[in-house]
DNA sequence: TCTAATCGAGTTTTT
DNA sequence: CTCGATTAGA
């Protein structure tokens, strides 16, 4: 380890400062995660032992990767560094203090479908939103719930600010979070949400605890700091202490995840917090070549509240990014495909990435890569946990440990043919009240029923390794499987001896159970070889690749269209860009296809530039459109944009600019709704008022769209 | 009363 | 494809 010509001066202060508070802003490549590695290596060779280190980081695989790199400068690994998310973290130390946060007989951690279903459940039991086919949905009812929470707002005040159209049901919501909170004390559940919030007010309260903790975490540190919450911030302080030894790395420019409540205030703050804070930036680039980061900075430099960045490296390359018109996205997914099969000649598969706003959107370059048999790898989307089948064998695994496992049986008996939801409940009732005769009708009733309750008292006395009682359940699972799934069972079998194996590696149950549902799929592990890599924006954070595909990039899908209301979602979307485009080292593509497929209508319907890309600079970047031979040249792309002309365009672009507020909101009386005019689509009836500002119109010939008021002229 | 089957509407991002 | 409402049948 050679830390004076291995690092520039700002790294080797970063390094170098281990005693106190110390915030380093980083930008994009700029040898974060370097800095962070040796750091982790010089206070392990200063003789700090490894145990006395606490990193946390976004994602379980961040923190591993940089601890083996560590091991790797120092020749020896770290023993007893703990390393992980904030979540995983908070996991194992509440799992160790059950009785102080009120858990004495233990907790069950519930994922997103755990949770969505008790939303549902909540909702049922107050007898909600009966008949109402515009109710919000299970998943809705939650991201409202865990938004308040996460962001320390009132439901109310959040749905004011970010959903207004759901004001109608706030008394709905309120009470259905209420009663959430309600079921989940009753049934020791606990949620991802929980496990901070427990953990700030076990620290808070337990002074004996804090302090050992503080004992025992002489150094830590922190990446990512810009996506932390409220509650991660004071978890982090609680930690620390005033005058701790604490290292929050960040980018501001970075924050995506403020729909998840992270708060950029957190990493300006952090100096206020704490006191004598050594400020340090990192801005010089050794990831990317020049031209593309001119085209990141502008990317930047169109934000609203400008960020005091500038990335330069000494990089050097002759090609610019390209951007791509194809004619459609069934056409993106073919260009995509040879533009892989090309870059696979200079780089490995591995080392390239295709990239893009939300899961779904990969489906059609997913179909055409395994029609030229190319293999990929996807990250974001369903993970492995989530699937229905590990899910299955999962719940029975977790009742196996905790007999009052609500979920788990929900999910466990509805296999039992006959038996439904009401069902289910008046056995789980049963059982807990001891009600040996209506178990005795019901099970003389259903036979499965008999063989599961036998199953797992069986395994519940076998009480072996968590691998010896997962390969039971699996031969026990082994028919419901082909019967539930005739179809794909084959797929989903090697997931399950997938789960056989990790399990392996487990002696103690819980641990197995947590690190599944907080450490995501066991299979990002390690980078699969001669795979191209699929990923959502948002799983690629942190990552590089030598090249790097960005799909979709036009108006609805990127920027997304939930996020075209408000002006600080639009924001985010920019910073999402700016993410997208500073994983590449040498090769950047842009892809904008001129159509996309829509479901509703069956049709291809013409889209919009993604603002992103309208707004760059013709200096940054190599345009070329594909011809309808399927070729691609090089062409401005305003020489064949279709019909309505670029003077329409521009003057629409103009008015996206402002900002949404800006203008009073055009009021119309939804009594009696008229006519009105859009710049594009010219002339339509306004069918609906579905929220204050927003419009359905029916335009002929483009059919029925809905549009915020600022961008109709009413007549 | 409850379950299973069918139909129609709507799809962001994650610990 | 997935969720929820609706409905026919057990």
């Amino acid at each position: 380890m050679d830390i004076e010509t291995e690092l520039n001066n700002a790294q080797r202060e970063a390094v170098l400062t281990t005693e106190g508070p110390v915030l380093v802003i980083a930008g994009a490549g700029s040898g974060k995660t370097r800095t962070i590695v040796y750091r982790l290596a010089h206070l392990v060779r200063q003789g700090v032992d490894p145990a006395q280190i606490l990193l946390l980081t976004f994602t379980r695989k961040a923190a591993q990767e940089m601890l083996a790199r560590a091991g790797a400068i120092l020749g020896h690994p770290l023993t007893g560094t703990s390393g992980g998310t904030f979540h995983s973290f908070a996991y194992a130390t509440l799992r160790r203090n059950t009785s102080d946060i009120g858990f004495g007989n233990g907790f069950t951690l519930m994922d997103r479908a755990d949770c969505e279903a008790v939303c549902r459940d909540v909702k049922e039991t107050l007898k909600l939103g009966k008949g109402d086919r515009s109710y919000p949905k299970k998943a809705t009812l939650l991201d409202m719930i865990t938004k308040s929470r996460n962001k320390e707002l009132t439901i109310a005040t959040v749905m004011e600010r970010e959903a207004y159209h759901l004001s109608p049901y706030l008394d709905d919501l309120s009470a259905i979070a209420d009663g959430y909170a309600v079921f989940k004390k009753q049934h020791a559940l606990v949620d991802y949400d929980d496990l901070l919030f427990l953990l700030d007010t076990l620290l808070a309260d337990n002074e004996p605890l804090r302090n050992q903790l503080r004992t025992r975490y002489r150094y830590i540190m922190v990446d990512e700091y810009q996506d932390t919450n409220l509650v991660q911030a004071r978890i982090v302080g609680h930690l620390a202490g005033e005058r701790g030894n604490v290292m929050a790395v960040g980018d501001d420019a970075q924050s995506i995840y403020a729909f998840r409540g992270a708060n950029v205030a957190n990493i300006m703050d952090f100096p206020k917090i704490f006191e004598g804070t050594k400020i340090i930036r990192l801005e010089k680039n050794y990831r990317s070549v020049q031209p593309i980061l001119d085209l990141t900075n502008e990317i930047l430099s169109g934000a609203a509240i400008k960020f005091d960045k500038h990335l330069y490296s000494d990089l050097k390359s002759d090609v610019l990014p390209q951007v791509v018109y194809p004619l459609s996205d069934q056409t993106q997914a073919r260009l995509t495909v040879e533009h892989i099969l090309d870059l696979g000649r200079k780089y490995a598969l591995h080392d390239v990435a295709v990239l893009f706003r939300a899961g779904y959107q990969s489906f059609p370059l997913e179909v055409a890569l395994t029609r030229v048999g190319l293999d990929y790898q996807k990250f974001g989307g369903i993970r492995f946990h989530e699937a229905a089948h590990i899910k299955d064998v999962l719940a029975l695994l977790r009742l196996v440990v905790n007999p009052h496992d609500l979920m788990a049986w929900q999910r466990a008996v509805e296999h039992v043919k006959g038996i439904g939801p009401k069902t289910v409940a008046r056995i789980y009732r049963a059982m807990h009240t001891d009600d040996a005769k209506y178990m005795a009708t019901i099970t003389k009733k259903h036979d499965e029923l008999r063989e599961l309750l036998n199953e797992l008292d069986g395994l519940r006395a076998m009480a072996g390794r968590p691998s010896a009682i997962l390969e039971r359940i699996l031969a026990f699972y082994q028919p419901i499987l082909i019967d539930k799934y005739p179809d794909d069972y084959p797929k989903r079998q090697a997931g399950l001896e997938q789960l056989g194996q990790i399990a392996h590696n487990y002696t103690d149950m819980d641990q197995l159970l947590g690190d599944l549902s907080l450490d995501g799929d066991p299979d990002d592990e390690k980078r699969k070889e001669n795979a191209v890599v699929l990923s959502t924006i948002h799983s690629a954070k942190g990552l590089e690749w030598s090249a790097v595909i960005i799909i979709d990039l036009v108006e609805e899908r990127f920027p997304s269209r939930k996020a075209m209301q408000r002006p600080e979602d639009l924001e985010e979307e920019r910073r999402l860009m700016y993410v997208a485009c500073t994983r590449a080292k040498e090769c950047l593509t842009l892809f904008v296809p001129s159509s996309v497929y829509n479901r509703q209508s069956g049709i291809s319907d013409p889209t919009l530039p993604s603002p992103f890309v309208l707004e760059l600079p013709s200096t940054v970047f190599t345009p070329l459109k594909e011809s309808y031979g399927g070729s691609l040249e090089k062409r401005w792309p305003v020489d064949s944009r279709p019909s309505f002309g670029t003077a329409a365009k521009s003057a629409v672009r103009e008015q996206d600019a402002q900002p949404v507020q800006a203008r009073p909101a055009a009021t119309v009386n939804p009594e009696k709704l008229g006519f009105c005019t859009h710049k594009i689509f010219g002339r339509g009836k306004i069918i609906a008022c579905p929220a204050p500002n927003k419009y359905k119109v029916n335009f002929p010939g483009f059919g029925i769209k809905t549009i915020i008021g600022d961008y109709l002229e009413m007549l």
